[in-house]
DNA sequence: AATCAATTCATACTTTCGGGTGAAGGCTTT
DNA sequence: AAAGCCTTCACCCGAAAGTATGAATTGATT
């Protein structure tokens, strides 16, 4: 930061020598005043760009990869809705009861589910199912 | 980037009216000529830092975060280097006899270290532990 | 030396999971 | 209507997971 302040006043000055200068052959060789406006404009529109560019240059912000689901992925293992409701539940870490409860089902109904899970995940057990879902982006 | 164009466009439309009523000012009225190239000095330079962060702006990169472990939840949850260990390899969706087997330690044992992380993480199943774990950013 | 935490293991018991099988009702496609 | 999939549920059985308690060993700390 200390630099950039330095080099942003060894800029300044240099551009006031320019222009005094081209100041001081306007005078003397009558150059018109409309190349004189545009030296200025140019020189300090790169000016501008510069600092500009200073003050975002180092801007690269980490930002967490919004998840995207991969809806391919659950149609090509044909997983269901009901199934995948099952799963993202089974993920959150609740037991066959605790999603039963949750999807006013039986403890039996939701046995099925995890069951055709496993299958189709090639997994044989949840955790296993999980960390699988988890690779293919089946789920956050 | 066709937006952009025409707003640069119009912007040096505008500028270079600007200009030119200035420069009718400095003849009828007499301003100084330091005065002037001040005026277009600053406009030029606000273009340019304008035209600058255009330039820069969307370079918001897609970074994934590296994972770091939070070593200081680890020890304040008092997990041990061998619960540490074992909750890896929950995560990885081992069985518990898997786990001591690769950690070459009765099934028992690793029960009794499962147990124990179950209480430090509190949780009651292993995807739950697994899940928390996570959360807590003991393990990516 | 005594203490403490970590690691190891055991036994016993309960709960949860996972596998296998079957079946009924609903909805869509052919 | 028949076939096929989804969803729901049931029953059984064995395996895995989880709970509780106790205990031996080791290494570090005091």
């Amino acid at each position: 930061m200390k630099k950039t302040i330095l080099f942003y006043g060894l800029a300044m000055a240099a551009l006031i020598f320019l222009l005094k200068y081209l100041e001081y052959r306007l005078f003397v060789h009558d150059l018109s005043t409309e190349f004189y406006v545009g030296i200025i404009a140019v020189m300090f529109t790169a000016l501008g760009i510069w600092v500009g560019l200073k003050l975002t240059r180092k801007k690269i912000v980490m930002v967490n990869p919004a998840f995207v689901q991969d809806e391919q992925q659950v149609q090509r293992l044909g997983i269901s809705r009901r199934e995948f409701e099952v799963l993202e539940l089974m993920a959150a870490g609740l037991s066959n009861q605790e999603i039963a409860d949750k999807l006013f089902v039986s403890l039996n109904t939701v046995k099925t589910h995890t069951s055709n899970l496993f299958l189709k995940l090639e997994a044989s057990r949840r955790t296993q199912a999980v960390q699988k879902a988890k690779k293919m982006k089946l789920i956050p």
